[in-house]
DNA sequence: GTGAAAGCGCTAACAC
DNA sequence: GTGTTAGCGCTTTCAC
């Protein structure tokens, strides 16, 4: 209607003469100040539907200090697994909870080149705390981190001397030497393994566990290769598997992914599973439903884990008091691969 | 050292009295104007250096009006294809330009409950500039919000009558056409198709595709099954077609996720692929490259869909002129499939 | 319970 | 080329 004042966002101020009371008033009521009388409540926040008004959160981020933002911080090298359903479903976790609150997510892409930039923007008073998805060797740049501002990592960081992190996980040493002992209960007796990345946590473990379950039964613990939790790396390792030359009944792959790939060349080489190789995954995803035949696994639930970060995260940096350390259940899923 | 000033963020204002010159050079020196003397330039960098100053994002977004974000607004239904490949390619490319880049991104899961809650994010003067990925019909609501802020499809948006909107996306309709008409042209005649959800755009003219090949041949095209472009829906869509009892020598998929949904049904109803029943599949996601057989596919070069438009959105932001509408390009990857 | 006043840390005219 | 001066829109003591 009245050109003149085409654009003109609404302030905090306006809404103030709107109503007829302070700015401060206003601020109070837009942040649930309990001491403000009813009228008062009413009478500005008629003004401030009238008005259509947004708070300005860069304007209050500065005269508050809090930036009401948190950041999920993905490693450049995990980036690439972006279509891993377990990291999907994490992340699709993490930003489905905060949708709940007040806090926006920033993702961040941590270039391995330039750490400075992502700790700069982690320390630039940016967010007011950040999320750090699983990643690699060079994690001790963050940990340093994590006495400026809450930080809690998704997945155990590689170097957990001080374990005086915050981190939502599961227990992938108990969870694989189940699923290998499952192997094992039923009657397999050379068990092989495709490990993970060796750089990353969830790889060392789940080998470390399947060596555990090897160990207590007396089995050899000797046919591993090790994959990067990508299906190409599964098929690759499997082949290396096979050209060994050694017989071996059973594998416990390290991750569904790979294990889609392993199949594949399994059944290349004339191998029926589980006839010739039984075979137990993790994570659980949709691929170990679908495949042929539908995959035996160690179910994590992975959007939970994404939820549960988010959840620890909001409490830490409200300063309400959150266990350190959150060990998520993990089950074997029983189907038709052993 | 001194415990006394302990987390002292450094300012500007502190910059500016250590380098001895005014703030304003500092804040020129940081924004990289031509107009200052290299003396100033190098006094300036290295009071940067010695405080190791970070400049607040806030207090820049206040005072230039500018935010220097992004936000990527992700409809709560497409959130559940958080793990579908393709999504998780788009998202990566996204993430990966913009972190080459000043922009920070901001993840928004827009829940359809209240759109309201979105639309004040975007419209608060909290980013420059917005991505909306693919979505279903109500997307009205953002499209107004082109006129107040720089906004890029990724996927043509359902209601495109305007058509006046920025868009990245790839031909649909003719990619489908092209992989039906590569069955027809492998001698299939009874040619059916597992269409995508038809509340999506993808959805919708990937199925326009599959009837125009077949009427392009007069062959007939009744032989449609929906599914929602997850595997489980394929599978469903796939027993919904054979239960029909009528022969089909032929399925253009509109997914691989759905075709390696439907690949399970179709071998567990013992029929073959290629020999009873070719496949062609959409996207050429890494289950296309794995499964048995692999699957002939409509390659979607999805990264770059990302990659592309957050370069979009950033020129838009920039005032740089771009191209309204930009077609990527497909093409059919031949597998053996069919 | 409410208002006044003083910034939060920075950018952007405008002078010099 | 550089400094001065105003704010950007909000929160937050501190009086009243």
């Amino acid at each position: 209607m009245d050109d003149r004042a085409p654009l003109a966002v609404p302030t905090l101020e306006m809404v103030a003469a709107l109503a007829g009371v302070s700015r401060s008033t206003v601020s109070r009521v837009v942040n649930d100040s309990p001491q403000v009388t009813t009228e008062a409540i009413d009478a500005v926040n008629r003004a401030i539907a009238e008005l259509n008004y947004v708070p300005n959160r860069a304007a209050r981020t500065l005269a508050s200090r809090k930036t009401e933002a948190i950041a999920l911080v993905i490693p450049e090298n995990t980036a690439k697994f972006f279509a891993d359903p377990f990291f999907a479903s994490v992340i699709q976790g993490i930003a489905m909870h905060l949708s709940t609150t007040d806090y926006t997510l920033s993702m961040l892409i941590a270039a391995e080149a330039d750490s400075e930039k992502t700790r700069r923007y982690l320390q630039g008073g940016n967010v007011d705390g950040a999320l750090i998805l699983s990643h690699h060797s060079d994690d001790r740049s963050y940990k340093s981190l994590a006495s400026s501002i809450p930080i809690v990592f998704g997945g155990r960081p590689m170097s957990n001397e001080g374990s005086d992190n915050y981190v939502v996980d599961v227990d992938n040493i108990e969870s694989a030497r189940v699923a290998t002992q499952y192997l094992i209960d039923h009657g397999r007796t050379r068990v092989a393994t495709i490990a993970g990345r060796q750089d990353m946590a969830a790889g060392l473990d789940r080998l470390e566990g399947w060596r555990k379950a090897l160990a207590g039964s007396s089995l050899p613990a000797d046919l591993v290769e090790v994959g990067d939790f990508t299906p190409h790396g599964g098929a690759t390792a499997m082949e290396k598997l096979i050209a060994r030359g050694q017989p071996f009944d059973a594998v416990f792959i390290a991750s569904d992914q790979m294990a889609s790939g392993a199949l594949g060349v399994l059944r290349a080489h004339g191998l029926s599973v589980p006839g010739d190789v039984a075979i137990v995954g993790f994570d659980n995803d949709y691929f170990s439903t679908t495949s042929i035949p539908p995959l035996t696994t160690v179910d994590q639930p992975s959007v939970e884990l994404g939820t549960h970060m988010a959840e620890v995260l909001v409490r830490l940096i409200g300063g309400i008091p959150v266990d350190k350390v959150t060990i998520m259940p993990t089950r074997l899923i029983e189907r038709e691969s052993v």
